[in-house]
DNA sequence: GCTTGACCTGGAGTGCACTCCAGCACCTAG
DNA sequence: CTAGGTGCTGGAGTGCACTCCAGGTCAAGC
């Protein structure tokens, strides 16, 4: 599998691509005879599990840590499980937070429908204790 | 109430303040003698909202529009509400994104935690279909 | 009256995460 | 055998969202 290849398999570009291995975020892959990257289907696990570390709110210094103690082998076990249990924690947190914030939009969205259909809005609605925002 | 205060209360620095001004982000508000920037409460419910926007992903530029629409008063109500529709299915979205990879996060915890206790691991768990990511 | 700390402005600098480009090599189909 | 597409490298450029700084003003306490 060729860079091309992979970036349409994986949906990364291939310039993302070449970034994420220069910076150590993917292994240096083998080279053909003319010096092109040949890929093995086990980097596309690989990139798919940093793509969703990176869309659950991961930094790419993070994605890098893990990265590196997954090239130290079975030594670094510890270390890579605890990082999970620090990324799981922000995304439990990060889970209340929307969940939270669909509240609060299902609220002004409604609120905003009484208005346009030109209802008066209950103030006690307006200063809901859900929202604690009213018409923003 | 001085920017010091507000900068306190909200948790955003000054620099901050003056820079979503500076953007149109918060409305310019009244001075005093000495030309400093006086606030009313209001703004912080205002200011709250907005972090809540951009705690749960909008970017600067839709928090911009919204602001924008804000300011133009009740001719926009349309378009905020159509807005905060847009982020609330993009919230939905965040929310099954970050619900799926807490079950990755845990299932891989869990191997780590195996692979740790120097267990053998079970192939058919490595290559759980619930991850399709076993060790990495 | 003077010091100290908070505030002011305009503009430069930072960190993240790519993205693009020039100039070149290579490989494959026609 | 050549034209077009893909790949290569090193380095510059981009957009976002602040953050910092110099050089100044102002107000309140001692």
């Amino acid at each position: 599998m060729l860079i091309g290849d992979l970036a349409q398999k994986c949906g990364l570009s291939v310039d993302t691509l070449r970034y994420y291995e220069k910076i150590g975020l993917i292994p240096k892959p083998l080279r053909d005879q003319g010096g092109r990257r040949v890929y093995d289907q086990a980097i596309l696990r690989w990139v798919d599990f940093l793509g969703r570390l990176k869309a659950t709110g991961m930094g790419i210094k993070d994605r890098l840590r893990y990265a590196q103690m997954r090239v130290e082998g079975a030594s670094s076990l510890t270390g890579r499980r605890e990082l999970l249990e620090e990324h799981r924690d922000k995304v439990r947190v990060d889970l209340e937070r929307l969940t939270d914030m669909l509240t609060v939009l299902d609220d002004k969205i409604i609120l905003y429908r009484k208005m346009e259909a030109g209802q008066a809005v209950d103030p006690s609605f307006e200063n809901c204790a859900r929202t604690e925002h009213g018409l923003q």
